[in-house]
DNA sequence: GCTGGAATATAACGGTGTTATATATTAGAA
DNA sequence: TTCTAATATATAACACCGTTATATTCCAGC
């Protein structure tokens, strides 16, 4: 029994290993079943009985992709909230960069007929639900009537982080990329999109009271 | 002469317009190059001959979408920076959900292989010229010498703007699809992304000063 | 009327996701 | 230990895709 679990469980892991190792390397187009049953020593049919298919490769990509957003939100201790702020920032942008296959596969730019499964569309939920507590705690107590409950506040503030943040990924992949200067100087606009993306951060940090 | 011309420019519309209407009804699935043909009434190769193959079709919807984007920035005159700036954000907003389909191509939700030709990748970066053109009247007179020069700072204005909506139309199709409740208002957060959105553009405004 | 270039129609190529079918493996019961 | 049934696997095949080779048709110009 259990060396049955155990070759099953191989297989699997193998699977899903070389799922990670094509995707990383290659994006979505690297990962055909029959490329992913190559690498991994099955047959096209163990793709489907360990996995679903397509459907739940792609399924577990999301939700590493989804357990990467949610490190990013983790940061140091004793930090005040602009520089826990700040910290996550930065964590977010190197996670755009250094995880594309999955950041695009998060937001729809990897496979336009794939369809979050119902547990991953609750991991995800889940680390929507991390962003709002944990940018809730960075909120100054509010005294404005006018600005809402602070349930309302917290989640607002939450929106405009991650819409900010996910706006200069995106626009990094589709037309700032073309445009933007991280290593050479002699693109048009000379700017730096992270650099962009921090002051802007920064600006609604100060919209918001927090120093 | 102009009898021919007509034919081949026939064809070339006949095939543009199947195009845009099946994506338009069916996203960029349900553009295959035998589905356009046969909507058509041509061959494939009539794909190939006249629109250099899918490539061309995409190049030619992309284009179409970057022309929607630019619609959106014309305001009404008269207005005061603010209710333009407020007007143009509606309009982006509801481009992002009335042509969702040529919208997910510009981002690159639609065809992960697709990358854009050298005209089309023109066309997007007059698109972001205007924006940058655009928004820059809006800003107030800037004093302040750690502002950094106007241009700078009207890029930085027009780039938080477009950043911040993108961000926003992206989420509501990827995450915040499942908790908008544009219609519904048993789902569970009981917001309106699109008020959400004009707040965010509100705050934003008002830490340029613009009013 | 003929010729050559352009356009078109069709079938085929190599890829894809998926699965039917045959075969191999293995666990459990007798 | 043997047999059976369930599970897993390997292979080939299906229908679709983008693309194009090839044959045929159309048409302008001489």
């Amino acid at each position: 029994m259990i060396e049955r679990n155990s070759k099953s469980e191989l297989a699997q892991n193998n699977i899903l290993k070389a799922a990670s190792d094509l995707f990383l390397s290659g994006g979505v187009k690297a990962i055909s079943a029959r490329a992913i049953a190559q690498k991994a020593g099955v047959s096209t049919m163990g793709i489907y009985s360990h996995f679903n298919g397509k459907q739940g490769i792609l399924d577990a990509l999301y939700i590493e992709g989804f357990e990467l957003v949610s490190q990013a939100m983790n940061v140091d201790a004793g930090l005040t909230p602009l520089a826990s702020l700040m910290q996550a920032t930065d964590q977010y942008l190197s996670l755009g960069e250094n995880y594309e296959a999955h950041y695009r596969l998060i937001f729809g730019e990897a496979d336009s007929g794939y369809e979050p499964s119902a547990e991953a569309k609750a991991i995800r939920l889940e680390s929507f639900g991390k962003l709002v507590a944990v940018t809730s705690t960075l909120l100054p107590a509010s005294g404005a009537e006018t600005e809402g409950s602070s349930d309302e506040r917290g989640r607002q503030f939450a929106l405009e982080i991650w819409a900010l943040l996910h706006g200069f990924v995106s626009l990094k992949h589709h037309t700032l990329g073309a445009i933007s200067n991280d290593d050479s100087p002699a693109k048009p606009y000379h700017w730096n999109w992270k650099d962009s993306a921090r002051a802007a951060i920064r600006r609604l940090a100060a919209s918001y009271r927090i120093d």
